[in-house]
RNA sequence: GGAAGGGUGUCCGAGUGGUUGAAGGAAACGGUCUUGAAAACCGUCGUGCCGGCAACGGUACCGUGGGUUCGAAUCCCACCCCUUCCGCCA
């Protein structure tokens, strides 16, 4: 959430730029609750005072029927006043639980994500001298994707990745490793992009995949039932991305200053219920009810988050750029990073079956505003508390990163080129 | 699934209904000592909210939510979570 305080202070921006994200949040009402809110605990508040005045003045025992009485009447005032408060407070929380981050200035405005912005285009879509196959085709051709049998199993938006994609996949994962764990590549690209950042390498995390309500509603990412699957027995959801696992770690905790940054790359089989997407991307493996996921989380301080942010899509690039997939870097805007963010970055790769670009990654900046919920602070080394600045991105996810390979390597024979740098993650094959 | 034991501050850990925002220890910070460091010693040291320019004052918080009481970390009820043992299983 954001903070109340910075809301008093800046009513008018606080509107505004919610209503550019599309959420019509009433300011006026919100901080007409907070006044109310506030009248009503200074009461309490001095009534309770009254209480504990009466009740300290009895220490030791022996009150009079007086003193009784008279602790039993302010008693009474007291749970009078809290229940006029609590409906009160519970329309306040309620209200600011909506209002959502706020955009920094450069994420440009609109209302929808036909509004995006494409910031760069590296590379050029891949040419083909015969007609491009779709993943599907080329996979189901070299039994590599079986989603007939999959359907038989757990239904649509599943499948049996098999063979070769499966070794794919696994290089994919190694190769991440690798690169984020490779002190020399943060160094290199921190410089890069003139950022005023550690250098220290990422750690690689095997998360859980299932987390329970309170702290994935915490997270402020558990906003639609319909994405994400419920397990009602046990009070667990199955995650839909490793963020959700990763930025929920340190909830409630406080991390010392010198512990930052922390940087993880999870990894994790991601889970989606895509209730709002029937008929959408049917075809393939691009929009599945289960796919791994490589994932990027940070937690930084506030002077470096969005330093962590650019740090974060450089890497998303250069991976990119590593596999020499093309690719168009696309500012969100307003409408379009959601509501916890402050900033968005997407990377939409090059599909010759369908000829256009679609969303491989995203980067997601939240400053404050998740920490703030997870109660996650860092203890600067002035003995000050600080929410910590989280942010999050796509390293890979591997269902649409291997069709992206499928469909940009393949041949005409329908044999697929092994990327040059997952050849030595493959034994050395040069195709599949 | 059966049984037992626990959830207290940054961490460990004590806590008899009022003198407890909470003993003691560790860590951290400041200092004394030292050529320097360590050790030793002295001091400081929870968080949220409200009010105040501030010093500070008020209030809440001992897993969560209720209840009893003039007064609850402490008593009662419900729930959640963790650990251990047995069973089952990878």
């Amino acid at each position: 959430m954001l903070d109340i305080q910075f809301i008093r202070d800046n009513a008018e921006l606080v509107q505004e730029k919610s209503r550019q994200k599309g959420y019509d949040v009433k300011v006026t009402d919100l901080l007409k609750l907070d006044e109310e809110r506030r009248n009503l605990q200074g009461k309490i508040e001095s009534l309770r005072a009254e209480r504990n005045q009466i009740a300290d003045a009895l220490k030791g025992g022996n009150p009079s029927e007086d003193q009784i009485k008279r602790g039993r009447e302010v008693k009474e005032q007291v749970a009078q006043a809290e229940a006029l408060l609590d409906p009160v407070e519970a329309s306040f929380l309620a209200l600011l639980k909506k209002v959502p981050n706020m955009p920094l200035d450069d994420v440009p405005v609109g209302a929808s994500e036909d509004e995006n912005v494409v910031a760069k285009t590296v590379g050029e879509p891949t040419q083909f001298d015969f007609e491009p196959k779709h993943d599907y085709q080329l996979g189901e051709a070299k039994d590599l994707i079986d989603k007939e049998r999959a359907a038989k199993v757990a239904g649509s938006r599943f499948a049996y990745i098999k063979g070769d994609l499966v070794r794919l996949q696994f290089a994919i994962i190694q190769f991440v490793l690798q690169e984020l764990g490779d002190e020399a590549v943060i160094k290199r690209l921190v410089e890069e992009n003139n950022l005023q950042l550690s250098t220290k390498p990422f750690t690689p995390v095997l998360p859980p995949a299932l987390l329970r309500t309170e702290p994935y509603v915490a997270s402020a990412r558990l906003d639609a039932e319909e994405v994400t699957y419920k397990i009602e027995q046990d009070d667990l959801w199955l995650n839909a991305s490793a963020e959700h696992t990763l930025c929920t770690m340190y909830w409630n905790e406080i991390l010392p200053e010198e512990a930052l940054p922390i940087r993880y790359i999870g990894y994790s089989t991601s889970f989606r219920r895509e209730a709002g997407s029937y008929g959408k991307d049917v075809e393939g493996i691009f929009r599945m009810h289960q796919f791994d996921k490589l994932e990027m989380e940070v937690f930084s301080t506030s002077e470096s988050g969005l330093d962590e942010h650019k740090l974060m899509v450089a890497i998303q690039e250069y991976l990119m750029q590593q596999l020499q997939l093309p690719y168009q870097l696309i500012k969100k805007c307003t409408a379009d990073i959601g509501k916890p963010n402050a900033t968005g970055v997407d990377i939409n790769c090059w599909f010759p079956g369908q000829q256009q670009y679609r969303e491989t990654h995203t980067a997601d900046y939240m400053t404050d505003f998740q920490a703030r919920d997870l109660k996650i602070r860092a203890r600067r080394t002035s003995g000050e508390l600080d929410p910590v600045h989280t942010n999050d991105a796509t390293a890979f996810a591997l269902g649409r990163i291997l069709k992206a390979i499928i469909e940009n390597y393949q041949n005409q024979d329908g044999s697929i080129r092994v990327p040059t740098v997952l050849k030595s993650f493959m034994g050395g094959a040069e195709t599949i």
